[in-house]
DNA sequence: CGGTGGCTCGTGAACGTTCACGTGAGCGTT
DNA sequence: AACGCTCACGTGAACGTTCACGAGCCACCG
């Protein structure tokens, strides 16, 4: 619209005002020399004299010139970005999960795009039609299901986490909740426990579910759908609340087992509320191993995820797509949860 | 190298092969149409017929093509990238400022590449030299000094995190370290303490020490230097640490102001190792409002910040610099913490 | 039957950089 | 004096996409 410069009169440049951002060209013009000298000096590649060099830096600070990094890229090849979507940054397993990703994804010279999800599948969406015009791939915690998420790809290659292969087609990195549950299971029994309730965290039969009730029926131990709980949230207070619910309906239990370690710390919480004292009157597993857990008291006897190591595999799979080649699927592509045992169960 | 094609002969597509990325040309090759038909398909606008639509988006699919997002970005202006340094997503405080800023982002359609520089001055700058290409603003926590960080900032605007303005010649969003510790103090005073050790986290004289001291001055207490401890890291093992050697240095303290909740945490943990009860015997004061106070035995009393605020400030702040207004300097860029009274002290 | 308008589609240009060359000046060597 | 080399710098092309415009086609209306 604004079609000044109709003369292309020289110094007609207004510099303090709102206009279009300066380009090479300009900086060209401005020091007397080419673009390809301009691009020299502020690249420092060598073939330049150190005077010019000034000059031309000097007219770039002057029209607050910045490269494009868009035409920089279109040129020169190799700059990828990938894109993170988390649920909640507010729950400590999150993070640090990212910060797995982001390390693998430093170690690669990649870029990451982090997106907050806040546990919204419309805004789940929204980071799709976002990241798959920006990024070159993407990993993250989704909830929609592969037809939903291939829709809002457009063809971006795609990394779960948290999901296992029969979940998905799509490449995955899952933690193995069966050996983990099994392993708490094996060690709430051994202390003697029989009466054992869950708090999930999800309202369908999720994986941890699932184990949990295998690992039930496999201990010959009471416990059927009813003795699930699901929390409104995974949170402590989610955690409160759900044990609050759980106690009512069966009073009789004598150990918890957690969906994650908040839930599990919201529901010792509720138990000492209720008069239940943690560990003697009633075990609290949890499942996570945030270090969270060794600070409140009594400490969390929980399942230890190496969530690090999740992000890492998942920048891992990302490579693989990208080389063409095929994303690891079995137990490569697995984290083993391991039992810590401290004051609570 | 590989000039091959030599003759253009048609059909020499060799598809499974590692070769380079299929561009809008190749799509509209193979699908017999221009350039910008394919664009309309991709991008769904109209202008076109429902079957050749189809048959584009089949041909994008067997070429597995995607938009180059530099391309796209050169020529559709209006996608904005910001950077944000983090130094250690493990404490707790750090991914909720990240929550505020990319919220703020979001909110404003701009995208978030994050970067943990894990406390390392070397991988800040690195995190710089790599975000000054690919971003267009940047906000972060920095300790590197302004002109180092001019170098390696290529005149991208920068928001630091957690300066005040004499600390900085670069726009800014703080914490009113002052206005806290006062709270803070008044309330030790007033509950009767006179001997107060602090717990810093960093090895100058940073605004939250200046402010303890002053506030000791203020209220004549006898404190000088030596009642401050400097924990080896911002940790709760740095705080069981630092509060090891306060206590040996000064038996003699009721309470301690700690420079964070995880410093604060780790205090209470040694206090109760060495027999001495929180609070009791011992006072315990936190700064950041960590959600994790509210769990830990006693519960912590902190100087509350609202830390999604602090990060969407320093979004606010970046959209001011790139509408060339003033940044905000005085009390706008601030956060005042907020006493927050449990158990702890 | 000519004009008008709506679809569908194609063509050059532009976006801002870097890359691969090319060029000319200056200087030393034989 | 002719040649060759190095240094400093400039020129066209290319990167892959979208935008503005225009063209062809068919149908409908007066």
């Amino acid at each position: 619209m604004w079609t000044d410069n109709q003369g292309a009169e020289p110094g007609a440049e207004r510099p303090g005002s709102a206009r279009r951002r300066a380009t090479i060209h300009d900086v060209a013009r401005l020091a007397g020399v080419s673009r390809q000298t301009v691009s020299r000096a502020v690249n420092d590649k060598g073939e330049i004299d150190p005077a010019t060099k000034e000059r031309v830096l000097e007219a770039a600070r002057l029209l607050d010139y910045r490269p494009s990094r868009f035409a920089r890229g279109l040129v020169q090849k190799g700059a990828v970005t990938a894109g993170l979507v988390i649920p909640d940054l507010r729950n400590p397993f999150f993070p640090e999960v990212a910060a797995g990703v982001l390390e693998a994804a430093e170690q690669r010279g990649w870029q990451v795009v982090v997106w907050d999800s806040r546990i919204d599948e419309a805004r789940e969406r929204q980071a799709l039609d976002v990241l798959s015009h920006q990024a070159d791939a993407v990993v993250g915690y989704f909830k929609g299901p592969d037809d939903v998420l291939t829709r809002h790809l457009g063809g971006v290659p795609l990394v779960l986490l948290e999901r296992g292969p029969q979940q998905t087609r799509f490449a995955a990195v899952g933690i193995d909740a069966a050996t983990g549950v099994e392993q708490g299971m094996n060690h709430l029994f051994r202390a003697g426990h029989r009466r054992i309730g869950m708090l999930d965290g999800v309202h369908g039969p999720g994986p941890r579910r699932l184990a949990f009730l295998e690992q039930a029926r496999r201990l010959g131990l009471p416990v059927d759908e009813d003795w699930v709980v699901v929390c409104p949230e995974h949170s402590v207070a989610g955690g409160e609340a759900g044990m609050e619910r759980l106690l009512a309906a069966r009073p009789e239990i004598t150990a918890v087992f957690g969906f994650n370690d908040l839930i599990a710390v919201g529901a010792m919480r509720t138990a000492r509320r209720r008069g239940r004292s943690v560990p003697d009157d009633l075990a609290v597993l949890g499942f996570d191993g945030l270090s969270l857990g060794e600070l409140v008291d009594p400490a969390l006897t929980t399942l230890h995820i190496d969530k690090r190591r999740l992000g890492r595999l998942a920048v891992e799979q990302v490579a693989r797509l990208r080389a063409g080649e095929e994303p690891l699927r079995g137990a490569d592509a697995w984290v083993v949860p391991e039992l810590v045992i401290r004051a609570s169960a």
